[in-house]
DNA sequence: ATTATTCTGGACTATAGAGTCTAGTTTATT
DNA sequence: AATAAACTAGACTCTATAGTCCAGAATAAT
């Protein structure tokens, strides 16, 4: 029979979930404490532990939770335009992306994780990294049955163009020395790396 | 007049360093204490104190040490053969190097102290990453004057090539997703991007 | 209204690790 | 041989934090 049990509040879980978001992307598992997480989210530490067992889990829900909401721009690739004007805009938003702070945190700590919580890193691969290669790999296989580009190996062509894209500004935003230039350049670069892709793959 | 001091002993201070390299390389700053330090370097922890005044100090001083022993690849672009020779040979060596346990996790180390320790990420920059670009943009430039290739943007020519080198190969051994097929179609996929790339800039 | 359960706030335990101190030992220099 | 400093071993202090416990307040279902 039902009991006269009350539930646990959908919305403290959010909150918890967001807050450790949050600090967790910002310092890394072992800079942030579950105090202060619980007073992040206006929550007693109690409660943080009533919804998620133990520090670990906390972290590992709270990764995934972040990597669901890092939504990546499939829209961009649908084929209804040229290809060059296709590949340029996706080129550019994919470009910038990939560069902000948030993904950048994400990624690295996820990395940095990698051996101490394999099963995160799995996650983190197969929701972010994963999805746009495969997504990028199926317009190619698309348009090399359309006759519009010749890519024997599209899991290749994927992997070189992201490779282009991410470039010498994902590592210096990694490492905290994105400059001016870089950033200024940026455009004009994506566009160079379009040309010099096409150059190749064009039918 | 001289002292009757007995100098520190810069073996002591070697053992020290490798001990400290191999446990933060492998599992970070945090979860390193420097009791477990000096036990791997067979001495007391007070002369841990003694060399290095404090913990950062000797997480600095280690990753310095492991970035200079990071030797990269610059013989192998003197120019005294052929283009694609060069740059495939150079694809090979580089493009296992980045993928080398040692590599991945002093870089992923790095980006993930960058913000506790900026003038961290600094040295690994300046020793790592910028200096295999620079070396590669420089090479492309001198290519560019024998007329051989056409290179209008070096840096970026050396982005675009460094960015496909590392390609998905790298974030799969940044998250512990290496796997068999891509690491068999290694060699073929470096000498794949070869062509793309001198089928662009080739004059 | 009753009741089961969540939530709160704060005290509490247990543990771990950075850094210090000390007393005794070794070793290079003079 | 004398000496000054480096080195060792280990005890010690202090602080931080994961996780628990508890008594009372709030709240949802019956």
């Amino acid at each position: 029979m039902m009991s006269k049990n009350r539930t646990k509040s959908e919305d403290k879980r959010r909150l918890i979930l967001k807050a450790a978001v949050r600090l967790f992307v910002e310092h890394g598992f072992t800079q942030v404490t579950m105090a202060k997480i619980a007073e992040q989210a206006g929550v007693a530490k109690q409660t943080v532990y009533s919804h998620f067992g133990n520090k670990e889990d906390l972290f590992g829900a709270a990764v995934e939770y972040k990597c669901a909401s890092l939504k990546l721009s499939e829209t961009l690739l649908q084929g209804d335009q040229d290809v060059e004007t296709s590949l340029v805009a996706f080129a550019k938003q994919f470009g910038a992306f990939i560069i902000e702070v948030e993904t950048v945190n994400t990624h690295t700590l996820c990395a940095f994780e990698a051996k101490h919580l394999p099963q995160l890193a799995d996650i983190f691969f197969r929701l972010g990294p994963d999805t746009v290669i495969t997504a990028l790999s199926q317009f190619f296989s698309f348009q090399h049955q359309q006759g519009v580009l010749n890519v024997p190996q599209p899991r290749w062509a994927a992997s070189q163009f992201l490779g282009m894209v991410m470039g010498e500004a994902r590592l210096r935003a990694e490492l905290n020395q994105m400059d001016d230039t870089t950033l200024a350049e940026r455009e004009q670069y994506l566009v160079n790396c379009v040309a010099l892709f096409l150059n190749f793959y064009r039918t």
